[in-house]
Parts: C-alpha cells; structure tokens; sequence
DNA sequence: GCATGTGAATAGATTCACAGCG
DNA sequence: CGCTGTGAATCTATTCACATGC
C-alpha cells in the first residue's frame, strides 16, 4: 500500500516516520522481545502498551507508520513485529561501536551486557591518556586515541560513544567525524558542534536529576509526571 | 503551606511552565556556570542559545515562563539568572539521593564527580548482594538494601537512583516508594509501575543506540537530527 | 539602536472515537 | 464481537515577527 521510495525524477514524500515514534520503538522492540521469551505468540496494543509503558492509542498509531502488520480482532504477530521494528531500527546486523574516555563510564558502558544483547558490537576502547594503553577491560585493551582512525576505517565503525570530560568531548567529536563516524553518543556534559549530516544523542546523567529535582520540589503545586 | 487545590470560584492557572521547558532548563543552568566562571556578566539569548544548544527564540520563550529577568537591549544577566532557574529547579540546597545496584554503572555513578558538582550529594550506596556490604566505593561503604528504609529516613533522601538490572528493577521501586522516596532516576531497562505521585525518569543506554541506530541505517532517506 | 518579551501562526504529537475487518 | 487502523479534534511545542522599553 505504501511504497518505498517514488522511482521517478521526484524523491517526493518517503512517508517521514515521527521523531517522536522513532524514539519509543526500541521500547516495544524490547517488549516484544520479552513476549517472545515467554512464547507469547500475538499480543494486542493494550497489552503492548503495558509492558512499554505507553497507552494504547500511542501504541496503534506509531504501529501504523511502519506498515499494517497486525490482525483486527486479534492483535500482532509477537515475532513478526519485533522483525519488523528490527528491520526498521537497522538492528538486523550488530553495528560496530567504540568508546573514547574509559573512566569509570566508559569501563561501565564497556562491560555493560545490554548492548551486546541489543544489536552492538564494541569494536575497541580508547583513551587519550598513554598510561591507560594495553590494560584490559572486559575483554578488549584500551587503545590510544591515535588508532581511532584506523579503526574506525578496518573495523566499519557507524557510532562511537563520548564518555570522557567535558573538556575533551568537543575534540573527540571533532575526531571520530574526521574518521568517518556519523552517529555520536555523548555521556559528557558538554554540547557538541558538529556538521550537518552528523547525528548526536547526548544523555547528561545531571541533567536527568535536575529534572527530577524540579518536580520533586515543585510536587504539591501540581500532580507528578512521568 | 501550600495550598493544594484552589476550591473556589478562581481555580487561576499557577503558571505552569511547558514540561519541554523544564527539560531545557538544566542547560541553561549549566551555560550560565560555565560564562560566571568565565567572569561573563551579561549574556543574550543568541549566546545563550549557542552554548546550550537550542536557538534564540525558544531561549527567551522558556526564559520568559520563569519571569521578566532580561533586560532590552541588553540581555540577562548571568548571576541573577542562573540563581532564578537554579532556584526553579530546587537547587538552592543539595537534595541527598541514594544509589541501589552498586555494579559496574553504580560504581561508575557513585563516583562521577558530575553529580556533587551540581547540586547534589549522595546519601548512600546499597547493593542486594550481602558479600558488597562494606566494601568502599569512592569514600562510601556499600550498605546492604536492608539498611534502605532507615537511610532514607535519617538522611530524608527524596531521589532514588536504581542501577540494577532489568528483573530488580521493579523490587527496588517498590522498596524506594515504600520508604518514601517520590523521585526516581531509572537506569535499568524495565518499565517500572509507581503509584500516582511518583515521579521516574528513565534512561535506557541501549535505546539510545537503537535510536541512533535508526537514523544512521535510513541516513540517505533524508538528513540526520539532533 | 538593540535585544527582550510575547501574541499570533505554524508545526508536531497525542488522544478521541469509530469505521472496517477478521 | 474485539481489536486494529486512521481521520479528525485536541493539546503541546516551536517559530515568527514586531511592538516594547531600556
């Protein structure tokens, strides 16, 4: 019913898929992973809802922009869903990831189970400081900051992770977009200038506090959120 | 002292300032530190933008929910502000918080010096695991999660902070609430059900590679985002 | 003159509500 | 019937553009 792409002169409407959807279906990726863990063959989207944590409208319009995958009456395929926000999310193969700054941060992210469970592959640790070359974390050596190119070019790197101060931040970023890499997530506190083209998450661990602190402190103006 | 509900005929809007705006407002928070280090005493919205990240328009609308703080052809100035939005946010006083799940990422948080640095102090690290009991991490010992109800008591910590894994996740909420705690920052990957009142943040490392993920993978489909 | 502050306009996201189909 | 899929309605956020006041 949709195509992909216009195969004429015009790159017309490529059918945009939210922001706003995009960020919650690792969500129901994650969901319906769990469903498939306990042989739960369809579910419906109260029950998808649930276990992601949205409601169900949310759940049955984001569902839609990918395609029409479910069953009225019945609900969605467990696995042909998650294969196709897979497929959508470009999880069908292990991107290779690196991390520059392995402080306390970078040592946890790089021995963190999650990601190797959820479609990334550390492809090295790097770090500026010398002293810090050759010793193992988990089971990759830290590298210096000088092989990043190299690597990133023998090993096909898409994203790396920032995970040193934020006075470094802004020279890494500088160098993994020299090498090529044009997805970056940014665990320091500092924000990133990078040229169009160059996506950038950046989660600041303080920032979320902040946030919560607002709240709680603002809590019997108003009710709390979520 | 603060009334709850206003039960009469004027229920007048408490200024509600836009969620999207609290979000935003750490940053601001944290440019305005960066330019009174650098002995900056006046800032415009073009600037501000600039070091936060955002663009000069939403800065004067989100500043403009806060107050009339600016001055016209002039600008805002920095001490006043940053004590304004600080003072929005609840950070006249460090709020005490708690770390529960002392792995690799609560060892990583327990000692990121991020934290202390911006308005907040943690009361105490607790791990489920009795052999961690006593072991220093930083300059505090790992309590076990026995201790939780009594620590949050003595010490009034208001924000818990959950760094276990997914299948805890939930146990420790329900602990956290149930010693009192209504702000809860969530680093597992579960969905986590609290009770009406309770403010979660969440931060999935892994979504955020996912999502990532989504935009290097459909790169030529159309530009990257912020 | 210059940069804020803000209504009005636009864009985007969520929710509603129900037709459509298994 | 039950549950999806989706236009329409609503709500929220962003951006524009300019009057306002230092």
């Amino acid at each position: 019913m949709h195509k992909r792409f216009s195969v004429g002169f015009v790159s017309k409407d490529v059918r945009r898929i939210p922001d706003a959807t995009i960020a919650r279906l690792p969500r129901y990726h994650r969901a319906l992973l769990e469903l498939a863990a306990a042989k739960t063959a369809t579910v419906s989207s109260d029950e998808l809802a649930d276990l992601a944590g949205f409601n169900a409208a949310k759940v049955r319009k984001d569902l839609s922009y990918l395609g029409t995958y479910g069953t009225r009456g019945v609900g969605y395929d467990v696995d042909n869903l998650r294969r196709q926000i897979g497929r959508e999310l470009g999880l069908t193969e292990s991107w290779p990831v690196v991390i520059v700054g392995i402080g306390n941060l970078g040592r946890a992210l790089a021995t963190y189970s999650g990601f190797a469970m959820r479609g990334f592959r550390i492809a090295a640790l790097l770090d500026a400081d010398p002293t810090k070359s050759g010793q193992m974390v988990g089971s990759l050596p830290v590298r210096p900051s000088s092989d990043l190119a190299t690597i990133v070019g023998t090993e096909h790197v898409a994203i790396g992770i920032i995970a040193t101060p934020g006075v470094a931040a802004q020279d890494v970023a500088d160098q993994l977009v020299a090498a090529g890499v044009r997805s970056i997530l940014n665990f320091s506190p500092a924000v990133l200038n990078v040229p169009e083209g160059v996506a950038v998450r950046g989660v600041d661990l303080a920032v979320e506090l902040q946030v919560l602190s607002y709240y709680q402190h603002h809590r019997d103006d108003l009710g709390a959120s979520a």
